[in-house]
DNA sequence: AGCACGCCGACT
DNA sequence: GTCGGCGTGCTC
């Protein structure tokens, strides 16, 4: 019996399986995933590797063919289905299988178990007794409290003993010694979620929730497993919609997993579970301690949880029988991994789905253009939510023309019109959240007056601003010198566009001396819970007026917030990103979506110097498909993503003259594989951050409507690299559909 | 990655 | 003569 093993190095020229041979008395104990110490290498030195197949005979000449040491101590073996699941991904977002392998399976070693001590009492209460006095009688006052304590209950917990009656580990060794007590260790999983009790109240479902509810219990109880997309507006009741579907799977005995952004994953939307679930629901985010975190792997392995709720890395909870994966809020850029292997975990839960046999349920109120159109061509089903289910009414939404503003002599960043309602809201002591849309800063040339944007002639997105007056497309590398009078209308009005949070608290307290308000940005977030602070504080009605980037605009209920300022919507449309537009319009749903969300009426007003634009429009009417339809003439007509496939591929090297030589190479090598005449190829370009550490950068694109051919193009890539020594001293990342501009 | 092999310059 | 520089190649 043969292994086909991946050693732990990652390096292009290691990263293929080796094949090792099965000692006898190892063969019951390994598995597909099982992590093992081999003899690698001249010196026979032992490295830990992965078991990733099996085999009867050898391919390899049985001269040279050395055996598996033994399996790694202190290791946890990796589900089977998880090594496929890490193969799909290394073939899908490139990179190679052993950082695949560790993306799927986080552990790195086994943890130290925790032990909850208990104090157990042996001796009857009457000699107890005689003991209390006797140590009473010697002043021993340690021993004496201890006693008393063991007398009213036989079993006390042994931290309380230490940390609450102050009594020392060396007092209760004393008295185990004289047989008084015995200490009991038992192993216990630490749970970072404080449940209590499950229960449900009653909850009265709209008829939409009741149907989207309904197609999926019938589609499960068919054992038809697919994948939805829960389209739901703000306010929809879409999270009571996951749970009913997750009671469904949890019912026949599987598991589900539920992930939400990081930002989103508060004590409030762990409660919400844990009111249903109880104790069987877990969470996994990366404050969590390495031990934590092992032990809610084994508590998930072990059958001990039914639900984990978690970000993106949640996607790989060792469920045994995993039968159904929620992506709330599954447009959010976070779900895209940003370290190779780049993977999206809407795709990848997809695939781990498909390898289960279970259903994945997206959901948003401003669904991502991918999963949208993945409806429209009948791959996803929809359900949709277009109602809110307390009945409130969809915040008033208007748009102010800030071209009009500088016409009218009003310079400030506030319009008229949002000044006077946000006084009217003062005087009605309501609350007023200021959005800065801050998106996309790197600074795009926009015209003040007739809000012309400069942008690429070949690429439809902004150009960026550079030092040294140059301005550059980030795509296609395009350049031209900056401009200092607009071309469409002739104003000297023009230049780079920006604005800061800090900038707008300083004239908002200016403007409204009478207002309290309360800033919130990476700046007053830094600091470990001073995010959770702030809404707190927000919350609670000590400030009128929260100012704040778009971390304000995600979750989070304020319902006496009645008024929604976004200060300038354009920021994040201008970014040098195909998908500018799509974060815009969400951006703006959700900030419209936070006004109202109590029993008064809520109102948005949008400044922005461009407020013809489809996104800008359609926001204001709260017109998802509106936008959808638009935004995808936009993507077939340049080839972008979801109409096309587009693969970035990152070139990282410290010597700048080797990189352009490299990226000049490759685009040749792509040119010639790719024989494809729809195969098209853009680049090199300098991304927005040229150098990084010392390390310069350049990106190629290609784009092709079949993700099957980037494949294939970037699989010769990374043969090509790996024989050509000239790429020995350029790295080389792939990704695949980017979310975030380079 | 990490180590051995191997082929050229400056040293005890 | 030898010691050691790091360019090249291999690892089941």
């Amino acid at each position: 019996m043969y292994a086909k093993i991946i050693i732990d190095i990652t390096h292009e020229k290691l990263d293929r399986t080796f094949e090792y041979e099965v000692p006898k008395d190892m063969e019951d104990g390994l598995a597909i995933g099982s992590s093992v110490l081999v003899p690698f290498g001249n010196q026979d030195r032992l490295r830990q590797g992965f078991v990733v197949g099996f085999a009867k005979e050898c391919s390899f000449d049985p001269e040279k063919i050395k055996a598996i040491h033994s399996k790694a101590p202190k290791s946890v073996s990796i589900e089977e289905n998880l090594v496929s699941l890490a193969a799909w991904m290394k073939e899908h977002y490139g990179g190679t299988m052993i950082q695949a392998l560790k993306t799927v399976w986080p552990v790195k070693k086994e943890e130290r178990p925790k032990e909850k001590r208990m104090i157990h009492r042996t001796v009857s209460v009457e000699e107890g007794r005689k003991w209390l006095s006797f140590f009473q009688r010697k002043n021993q006052k340690a021993r004496a409290r201890l006693l008393e304590v063991l007398l009213k209950s036989e079993d006390v917990d042994y931290g309380w003993i230490t940390r609450k009656l102050g009594v020392t580990a060396q007092v209760v060794r004393a008295l185990e010694e004289k047989k008084i007590l015995t200490v009991e260790r038992e192993t216990v999983f630490r749970n970072p979620v404080r449940a209590s009790g499950a229960g449900r109240a009653r909850i009265t479902y709209t008829e939409e929730q009741q149907e989207a509810i309904r197609i999926f219990q019938e589609d499960y109880e068919r054992a038809r497993f697919d994948t939805y997309l829960l389209y739901g507006v703000t306010g929809s009741g879409k999270t009571e919609v996951y749970m009913e579907m997750i009671r469904t799977v949890v019912s026949v005995g599987r598991q589900a997993i539920v992930l939400i952004p990081e930002i989103a994953l508060t004590y409030q939307t762990v409660m919400r579970f844990v009111q249903v679930f109880g104790n069987r629901v877990s969470i996994m985010n990366s404050r969590l301690s390495a031990g934590e975190r092992y032990d809610q792997m084994m508590r998930a392995r072990s059958g001990e949880i039914d639900v984990m709720i978690g970000p993106r890395s949640a996607l790989f909870t060792p469920f045994e029988h995993l039968g159904l994966i929620v992506m709330d809020e599954e447009h959010e850029a976070t779900y895209k991994s940003e370290q190779v292997p780049r993977y999206h975990a809407r795709e990848t839960a997809i695939e781990r789905a498909r390898i289960e046999g279970a259903s994945v349920v997206l959901g948003s109120a401003t669904p991502s253009l991918e999963a949208f159109a993945g409806c429209k061509k009948g791959t996803y089903r929809l359900l949709r939510l277009t109602k809110r289910a307390k009945e409130q009414q969809m915040a008033q939404v208007s748009v102010v023309d800030m071209r009009d503003e500088l016409k009218n002599g009003n310079r400030s960043i506030i319009s008229d019109a949002l000044r006077g309602k946000i006084y009217d809201r003062l005087e009605k002591k309501e609350q007023i959240m200021l959005f800065l849309n801050r998106r996309g800063f790197a600074g795009f040339l926009s015209c003040r007056s007739c809000g012309y944007v400069v942008k690429c002639p070949h690429c439809d997105v902004s150009l960026s601003w550079h030092k040294g007056g140059r301005m550059v497309c980030h795509y296609c590398g395009y350049e031209e010198k900056v401009i200092s009078v607009c071309p469409s209308c002739g104003s000297p009005h023009i230049g780079a566009f920006k604005a800061g949070t800090q900038q707008v608290e300083e004239l908002i307290k200016k403007e409204f001396p009478q207002a309290g308000v309360l800033r919130m940005d990476l700046d007053t977030t830094r600091e470990k819970e001073s995010y959770e602070k702030i809404l707190s504080a927000f919350a609670d009605q000590e400030a009128d007026i929260l100012v704040g980037t778009q971390m304000i605009v995600k979750g989070h209920d304020f319902p006496n917030v009645t008024l929604v300022g976004v200060l300038a919507a354009d920021l994040s449309l201008y970014m040098s990103d195909f998908r500018a537009a799509e974060r815009t319009f969400a951006l703006l749903c959700q900030a419209a979506g936070r006004a109202g969300r109590g029993s008064v009426p809520g109102e948005a007003v949008i400044q922005s110097y461009h407020p013809e634009h489809y996104s800008i429009q359609t926001a204001a009417r709260q017109d998802y498909e509106a936008f959808f339809e638009q935004e995808m003439k936009f993507r077939s007509l340049m080839g972008y993503p979801p109409s096309a496939h587009l693969m970035a591929i990152l070139m990282i090297s410290e010597d700048e003259a080797l990189l352009e030589k490299g990226a000049y190479y490759l685009k040749i090598f792509a040119k010639a594989v790719g024989s494809d005449p729809k195969l098209e190829l853009i680049g090199p370009a300098s991304p927005a951050v040229a150098k990084i550490r010392d390390l310069y950068r350049k990106a190629l694109y290609l784009k092709h409507e079949d993700y099957q051919v980037l494949i294939a193009v970037k699989n010769k890539i990374e043969q090509y690299i790996e024989i050509n020594e000239g790429f020995s001293r350029i790295r080389i990342q792939f990704d695949f559909d980017p979310v975030q501009a380079f």
